[in-house]
DNA sequence: ACTGCCGGGAG
DNA sequence: CTCCCGGCAGT
């Protein structure tokens, strides 16, 4: 069915495209914990379904994204907009107004992506390798706490999830989104998740706040920790809504049917929160991922895509094996493609939050002015790259994100000059990025000495000698350290 | 002293 | 190639 459908419309990701991508994607975060197979566990139709979804976005430009979920009948929903969900923190949640005004957002429930890594594919991503050891902690808490949170048998019908909400609303300023807040209120204190349906209707402004707090649980509890990022990030700005400050909605939540509660908030946040949600959709944010081996920039809609590509091309790896060690992850970085406007681009295109981002206290400064150059490479790169980034990306305002380890935890981006062959000519990527005269061509007219020492921590610094395996492999034979580059 | 890593060597 | 390490230089 759809699935078939979708597997004939996607060109980017191979076999198992959407599953590769989503569990991969989680992977990468716990390269130490988990277990590599785990990705091929789970049913594919889900996973084919959504990767559908994705594709579309990523390949078929608004229209064709639009289309598409149009084209999903919304009993389908559950499957394609759990992958929806998961997708929208690669795509920088340009997708998610797209499933709410759809309507086909409904379930943000981990059970589209079984296994343990499965699980939590956004979280994982997200919480990412910006600190390897903090990272595992985390997602082993939101694995456990998902294990017991969401049971996926459990699902039962919710009053909350029949709320009629209209689904061809148009974005709208801030006052209908209270007025619609309050609608959506209303019509959920039947319902009894809502707190204190009291002052729903009336107060719009507790309503929208008591709204995301349930938001934030919800987010927080059920879907991921990269979700509650993202809410906090984007829609929610004043809520980063850890577990802790969420802990009685939390656990009412959980102590009823927290997966349909979540996906009926969910659903219904979208249109409650209509505006940092569509502006996204606004946006179009496209996520692309890019290699940075040296001399190859080859731009990949998919992180499986450009983790295959660096595993077969660069790695010299088995392309057939979906097990990865997680090197890869060090060679591409995420990009982020506004295609419409650059200037409300840039304030939305700081995806990396501290609140996600725990704060690891080890990593690099970031790099500012990283997009710009980036972008530069990227029109250049265009004998490489699939046909969305190379249409838009000369008028587009790029983002570079990367899911690397040596991530700084700051909030700022950080090209990952991480290639370990590439590092040696980072003239031509990273150098560029860099303002320093030093790495610059000027480096050139005196061969023979020593680059400047960088500032960075290097791994040795960072690890220690007695974790020295976990260094870079450059650092381990006492090279120029390809991780912490500076 | 510690650290980063160049240069060079072994396999 | 990969892997290792002496030794230099910066901190």
């Amino acid at each position: 069915m759809d699935s078939r459908y979708i597997l004939d419309k996607s060109s980017v990701g191979s076999r198992g495209g959407g599953a590769d991508f989503n569990c991969r994607a989680g992977r990468s975060v716990l390269r130490d914990s988990r277990v590599p197979t785990a990705d091929k566990s789970g049913p594919m139709p889900a996973y084919t379904n959504g990767s559908v979804l994705y594709k579309f976005v990523m390949d078929g430009g608004l229209a064709a994204e639009v289309k598409s979920e149009k084209s999903f009948p919304k009993g389908n929903g559950l499957t394609s907009g759990g992958r929806i969900l998961h997708d929208m923190e690669k795509t920088g949640l340009g997708d998610q107004k797209d499933a709410g005004s759809n309507g086909v957002l409904k379930k943000a429930s981990p059970a589209h992506c079984p296994g343990i890594n499965g699980q939590m594919p956004g979280s994982l991503m997200h919480l990412d390798i910006r600190n390897p050891g903090k990272q595992a902690e985390l997602a082993n808490n939101f694995r456990a706490a998902q294990g017991q949170n969401v049971p996926p048998t459990e699902r039962q019908p919710h009053p909350s999830s029949h709320i009629p909400v209209p689904r061809n609303r148009k974005p709208s300023g801030h006052a209908d989104k209270e007025v619609m807040a309050a609608t959506v209120l209303t019509s959920l204190s039947t319902s009894p998740m809502v707190l204190h349906p009291s002052s729903a209707p009336t107060v719009p402004e507790p309503a929208s706040r008591g709204w995301k707090e349930v938001l934030s649980a919800s987010y927080s509890s059920s879907t991921s920790g990269n979700w509650s990022w993202d809410a906090s990030d984007q829609s929610v700005p004043s809520t980063p809504s850890p577990p802790l400050s969420n802990e009685n909605n939390k656990n009412f939540l959980l102590s009823s049917q927290a997966d349909d509660i979540c996906e009926d908030v969910t659903e219904s946040t979208h249109f409650m929160f209509e505006d940092p949600i569509p502006r996204k959709r606004k946006n179009s944010m496209k996520v692309m991922f890019k290699c940075l081996w040296k001399n190859c920039e080859k731009v990949l809609s998919t992180s499986s895509g450009i983790q295959r590509h660096i595993r077969t091309v660069h790695l010299g790896r088995n392309s057939d094996s979906d097990y990865s060690d997680g090197e890869e992850d060090f060679y591409y970085s995420e990009i982020e493609v506004n295609m419409d406007s650059l200037t409300e681009g840039m304030s939305n295109l700081t995806p990396t939050s501290p609140t996600t981002a725990a704060p690891p206290p080890v990593f690099p400064p970031p790099l500012t002015d990283v997009p710009h150059s980036e972008h530069i490479n990227m029109n250049g790169s265009q004998s490489h790259a699939p046909t969305l980034l190379s249409q838009s990306a000369p008028s587009t305002l790029c983002h570079i994100r990367t899911d690397h380890a040596y991530q700084g935890p700051v909030n700022h981006v950080r090209t990952a000059s991480t290639g370990e062959k590439r590092q040696p000519a980072s003239s031509t990527h990273t150098a560029v990025n860099k303002t320093h005269a030093l790495v610059t061509p000027a480096s050139k007219s005196t061969p023979g000495t020593r680059k400047p020492r960088g500032e960075a921590k290097k791994c040795r610094k960072v690890y220690g000698m007695e974790k020295k395996d976990m260094w870079c492999t450059a650092c381990r034979w006492k090279k120029a350290c390809q991780r912490f580059t500076d």
